[in-house]
DNA sequence: TGCAAATATAGACAGCGTCAAGATGCCTTG
DNA sequence: CAAGGCATCTTGACGCTGTCTATATTTGCA
């Protein structure tokens, strides 16, 4: 029983030429790491999944390194699309309170709990330490910061935050809580899941009180 | 040339039984963590560093995860020592102001950026995922957070911090943005080490307000 | 003295990332 | 329509990894 045998009978011929390995061998990757973790994630079994041949993704990712860059950028995108829709739907800067505050932490912790396999590689030390992320990528990030930090300098403008408040300080201060929190989920070393509202609203209450008079 | 023609010449004789291979095993872990980082640590390297052979630490440990447990361990008794100094010179609870937090933090981060092959393991995802860590490990941290609530619960008792504050809460919050902060410092995001003590001092008068009045 | 337990060793196996050489199909240019 | 370059996919190979098994050496206790 040959493979053309199995090929005729069945609607799926499997060409010799994929044609569609590279998008598909982001999302496997993604997949994978949600189900088995970013350290079971290889590139054999990641072909395999794909049914390919163990050197098949080498023609589309020069590294390991790479395709994990890359599978990190997809998760930027996400990471935007949810994260910039938090002023779009009401004024363009004229509501800002504890609710705002409230609902941004919200949707943060919820894209990095939900989305651990991205938010890992994104936000991971594997890839920053290593030297080799994409321009991209970097800039990519240093981008969705200073739109952060933009932010904040905008309502100090419009006299919604306090005057006394460093913008760039804040905008450090307050990313670290939301990464530590997201991060001590995604580890498991919070496991409280109940706990998290109430972690965010606490959070959310010691921001505004910052930004209000510092 | 042999090996005991060698050791005939030298003062060193190497036995056959080393006699203190866990101890030597622990530090040289920690040593090329540090230096190449944990994912170049590998069992047959640190054999090859102590200079036996590679499958000697296996009757030491029973895993590569169970020694990394050790090593987070002797982390664990480090980071007790040192950030558990934070009230020892002063009075028993008297003494609570917003210098006293902005040290207890500039501690907590120094630790963890100048001890970075310890932190790693400690509160990594790598350990705590695995469901394989130590009973006395998962004690030991979570002992240290409650040390850590209960001494807000006594702060106040005593009156020295608002009634409204919730302390779990409190700690849960204001750890994370401990943590945050060393994962970013420590993964290589946030690059500008100059900016360190600025974002403690922001983080500090953050947590102070918080603990004044909320 | 002798025997078990602790400790060290070499050998072997499957799995990993990745390089090199060869096979196959597609697309363009003549 | 033929030819041939190019992207893609394949198998083979190498050195590295964690760890199992079987064997050797040493220590310490009966």
């Amino acid at each position: 029983m040959s493979t053309s045998e199995i090929s005729a009978g069945a609607t799926e011929v499997k060409p010799y030429h994929h044609g569609d390995l590279r998008r598909q061998l982001l999302d496997a990757a993604a997949n994978l790491i949600r189900e088995e973790g970013e350290a079971a994630l290889s590139m054999r079994k990641l072909a395999l999944a794909v049914g390919v041949s163990r050197t098949a993704p080498y023609h589309h990712f020069s590294d390991k390194q790479a395709l994990l860059c890359a599978v990190a950028e997809e998760g930027f995108r996400r990471f935007r699309r949810i994260v910039t829709t938090r002023l779009d739907t009401s004024e363009p800067a004229a509501a800002i309170d504890e609710a705002a505050i409230r609902l941004f932490i919200r949707r943060y912790i919820d894209f990095a709990v939900s989305n651990a396999e991205y938010y890992d590689l994104m936000f991971g030390g594997h890839l920053w330490k290593s030297e080799q992320l994409t321009a991209s990528l970097k800039d990519e990030a240093y981008t969705s910061f200073k739109v952060y930090v933009d932010q904040i300098r905008c309502w100090q403008k419009a006299g919604l935050v306090s005057a006394t408040v460093d913008p760039l300080r804040y905008a450090q201060v307050s990313w670290s809580t939301l990464h530590g929190m997201s991060r001590l989920l995604i580890d498991g070393i919070y496991l409280d899941a109940e706990a998290v509202a109430a972690m965010s609203d606490a959070a959310a209450n010691m921001f505004w009180q910052q930004l209000q008079a510092a």
